[in-house]
DNA sequence: AGCACGCCGACT
DNA sequence: GTCGGCGTGCTC
């Protein structure tokens, strides 16, 4: 066993083979994180993936170094991540960057320090010259990065020089896990042991204290919070430093005098970056409906196969989830619950603390890379036995998983674009659940089209679930034709008098109000009044987009940001106007409208900050906010009792896409936002503003009828060779020079069509945005039929297309990506 | 994707 | 004369 297959994090299709140092030998294991150079001055951690003796036909660079004693990564998660790899044709080096939180990776940019024994004096090492220069320099810098040491030598390879000061116990690497763990700490505050003499020292210090009121003053704030004449154990725990100085009128200063006089100690604890949560066991009966549905649920997962949970909204699928994930935790094993990561929010969140308590783990993109870290071992060494997450969590180093939950399943945003892995989250779940045997769960009120056809050929078994909380009626549905209003003028601006009636009556009763607005294609941009000119972006092919609060225009494609120009650049006329209205102008409008209400606003713009999203949550929760304005984010996930008026502001937009999917989502995202109007005792009110309210799928949704859409769309995606009846791959073409890309695409779609036929490769066309970052792109469609085809010979098949390409010398430089089941 | 190598123009 | 522009090809 003398090499090791080895998955790189670099866009490279295809593991690198090392060879084993003889000192590894038998102590290498797959999942081990090992230190390699990759290239002339690549310094990277690779993960092993197979052990073998078979010679490769190139020469072999040796492993430089391992970092674990266990592998972090366990065989399953291997077998996994190459599935992902193969079936999305994605490169194995970008499935490891998805998968594996950036603080498990070693880059260049590593760094080492002086070894904490080493002694300049009393060492009996003799070094080289470059090793002393590296030395010299660590005596005035605490640490040097790779780079840094490059720098400083002047060479790039350094590894062995480095590997050398190691072994010679001089330096040491502080990126390696156990190193970059850093536990965090907190200080904290008690009395010292002195005082814990209640009668009579604590006495004696009172008096002492009379003339420092301050001083007294910290004591007293103490012993309120930590009542030591109740019980004196208390004390030991003490109290967060922090949470002592946040108190009204106690300063830093007199706070330190007392530590210096020895009537209060500092000491420190570790604690979880994860916060910790008491458990309080609820427990809660299933409603009849629910007994039911879960006996379906269980019958399914008995046949071993997975269960599609159709639910409607508010007919309590969570609770469901809940028993179920209790009942598998009775059996020592672990149990993973995704969501789309706008449903991911404090309130599910605080509700499965309360069950699950230090058994559950979150797994968050929000959370930062330390805790993340902490979250994959803990997962490694089965502390957790819950994880709720977002789809990545799919990822994580689970040894024992019986039950996987998919909840809301048709969430298109369980499909990662960018960057590659193209992977959706929800289908590679079921994989992943047949990886481990485990059972899996699906669940939606509106489950896609391809979900409920798996249901229908018999892949998947189904449970029900019908029933409404509390009689729970449907919200009351009023469509307002935006075409009369503005004939009737009963409008302002963009919003119909009817609607702002309902608000301010909503508002009168002290209800609660939700208005959303699809932004996305639809924010304000600007244009010349004269010559109707609209800024656009250099690097891309679309206008830029205005933000208020920045007051400054941005590409939501590259990011790019400039300044609003005050003339216009095209004819220099001042009269410039912004055009649109995007969630923010929505707020701005509204408030003017209606002064007297309280209106805030949930989008990405306005919750950039970690906690920001949680606060308006929180403040809408609590009542705080009367009119809550935003995007996809108000969905999903948000159940308020108090809410009993939801708006959509240009329902237009959501019916009108040129994509096969316009009607399902739609007819989903209806569904949703209904959902979210009259969850408890008020009967709720739906107000759709729109200019044509004889959409097709207005019909289905005033009826409620999931199964008309779906087999309306069943029907559509026959006759035009759609999933579920067909599987779709996108070839992208990306090119800097718009000929070559265009060029390139007709090559390869030839190659495809030959390969294929033209019934499968379908044609190359320029996307809606044909520019970004500069890059030109072209696409190229290929549909396979369901039944009959090797899956993963067809893609190897595809991709080999891509080497023809490449062997023309104009087309070298161009680059391919695929999207598999694009959405 | 990086990054080194290599072949051409505009400068001290 | 050389510095550095970016096109090209490789990474076990």
């Amino acid at each position: 066993m003398r090499f090791a297959d080895l998955i790189l994090p670099v866009p490279i299709p295809r593991t690198f083979t090392y060879e084993i140092p003889f000192e590894l030998e038998g102590r290498l294991m797959p999942g081990h994180r090992v230190i390699v150079e990759f290239g002339k001055s690549k310094i990277l951690t690779a993960i092993v993936s197979d052990i073998h003796n078979s010679i490769p036909k190139y020469e072999t660079k040796t492993i430089l170094d391992i970092l674990d004693e266990k592998p972090i990564i366990t065989p399953l998660q291997l077998k996994f991540f190459f599935w992902v790899a193969d079936y999305y044709m994605s490169n194995i080096g970008d499935v490891l960057n998805a998968a594996i939180p950036s603080g498990l990776k070693l880059s260049s940019e590593s760094k080492i320090q002086l070894h904490q024994n080493f002694d300049f004096e009393s060492n009996t090492f003799t070094f080289t010259e470059r090793e002393t220069l590296i030395l010299n320099q660590l005596k005035t810098k605490e640490d040097l990065s790779y780079n840094e040491i490059q720098k400083l030598l002047g060479i790039k390879a350094i590894h062995k020089i480095i590997k050398s000061l190691i072994n010679k116990e001089a330096v040491q690497i502080f990126e390696s896990l156990k190193d970059k763990y850093k536990p965090k700490f907190e200080k904290r505050i008690r009395l010292t042991s002195h005082y814990m003499d209640v009668e009579t020292n604590l006495e004696e210090l009172f008096d002492q204290l009379e003339k420092t009121p301050k001083q007294l003053q910290v004591v007293l704030s103490y012993l309120q919070k930590v009542p030591i004449f109740k019980d004196s154990d208390l004390n030991n725990e003490g109290v967060p430093r922090k949470e002592i100085l946040n108190l009204k009128d106690i300063s830093t200063s007199s706070l330190n005098t007392l530590i210096k006089k020895k009537v209060f100690e500092q000491f420190e604890v570790q604690v979880d970056r994860v916060r910790k949560y008491i458990k309080k066991t609820k427990d809660f009966q299933l409603s009849p409906a629910q007994e039911i549905a879960k006996e379906q649920i269980l019958n399914v997962f008995s046949q071993n196969k997975t269960c599609l949970l159709h639910g409607v909204t508010g007919s309590g699928k969570t609770e469901i989830y809940i028993n179920l994930i209790q009942e598998a935790i009775q059996n020592e094993s672990q149990t993973l619950l995704i969501l789309p990561e706008i449903a991911l929010t404090a309130q599910i969140v605080n509700r499965l603390k309360d069950i699950f308590g230090e058994k559950l783990g979150v797994y968050h993109s929000k959370y930062n890379d330390h805790e993340r870290v902490e979250i994959w071992r803990k997962v490694l060494e089965e502390e957790y036995s819950v994880i709720i997450g977002v789809r990545s969590a799919i990822f994580l180093p689970f040894t024992n998983l019986n039950l996987i939950i998919v909840d809301e399943c048709h969430d298109s945003s369980y499909k990662q674009f960018d960057p590659p892995p193209r992977y959706n989250g929800a289908d590679s779940a079921i994989v992943l659940a047949k990886l481990h045997h485990s059972k899996i769960l699906l669940g939606s009120a509106t489950p896609s089209v391809e979900q409920y056809y798996n249901v229908q050929i018999g892949n998947y078994g189904l449970a029900t679930l019908q029933e409404r909380y509390s009689d729970g009626k449907l919200p009351e549905m009023t469509f307002i034709n935006m075409k009369d209003c503005r004939n009737k003028k009963k409008v302002t601006g963009e919003y119909s008098n009817e609607l702002i009636g309902a608000l301010k009556l909503n508002l009168q009763n002290n209800q609660q109000s939700l208005l959303f607005q699809n932004k996305r294609g639809y924010s304000p941009y600007l244009a010349c009044d004269e010559c109707n000119y609209i800024p656009m972006c250099n690097s891309c092919d679309v206008n830029l987009v205005y933000y208020k609060h920045s007051n400054s225009l941005k590409c939501n494609y590259c990011g790019y940001m400039e300044n609003i120009p005050h003339t216009c650049p095209n004819c220099g006329s001042n009269r410039i106007k912004l055009v649109g209205y995007g969630t923010e102008k929505i707020e701005e409008d509204l408030k003017l409208m209606l002064p007297e209400a309280r209106i805030e606003r949930l989008d990405q713009d306005s919750t950039k900050n970690k906690y920001n999203h949680e606060k308006i949550i929180q403040s809408f929760e609590n009542g705080n906010i009367d009119i809550l304005i935003g995007t996809q984010m108000i969905s999903k996930g948000l159940d308020f009792d108090n809410v009993s008026l939801v708006g959509v502001l240009d329902a237009d937009r959501i019916l009108y896409n040129p994509d096969f999917r316009a009607n399902e989502r739609a007819f989903q995202l209806f569904t949703q936002l209904r959902g979210r109007a009259g969850r408890k005792s008020v009967h709720g009110q739906f107000y759709i503003q729109c200019f044509n309210e004889n959409h097709h799928v207005f019909d289905l949704l005033k009826s409620d009828d999931y199964m008309s859409m779906y087999y309306n769309e069943l029907k559509e995606r026959q006759k035009f060779d759609y999933p579920p009846f067909y599987r779709l791959v996108k070839v992208m073409v990306k090119d800097r020079d718009k000929n070559i890309s265009r060029s390139a695409s007709i090559f390869l779609y030839n190659e495809l069509r030959n390969l294929l036929g033209s019934k499968r490769a379908i044609g190359y066309f320029e996307p809606l945005i044909s520019r970004v970052r500069n890059m030109y792109i072209h696409e190229i469609t290929i549909k396979l039929e369901r039944n009959g085809l090797n899956m993963s010979s067809i893609k190897n098949k595809i991709k080999s297309t891509e080497g023809n390409l490449y062997k023309q010398r104009e087309f070298s430089r161009v680059r391919i990506s695929y999207d598999v089941d694009p959405i």
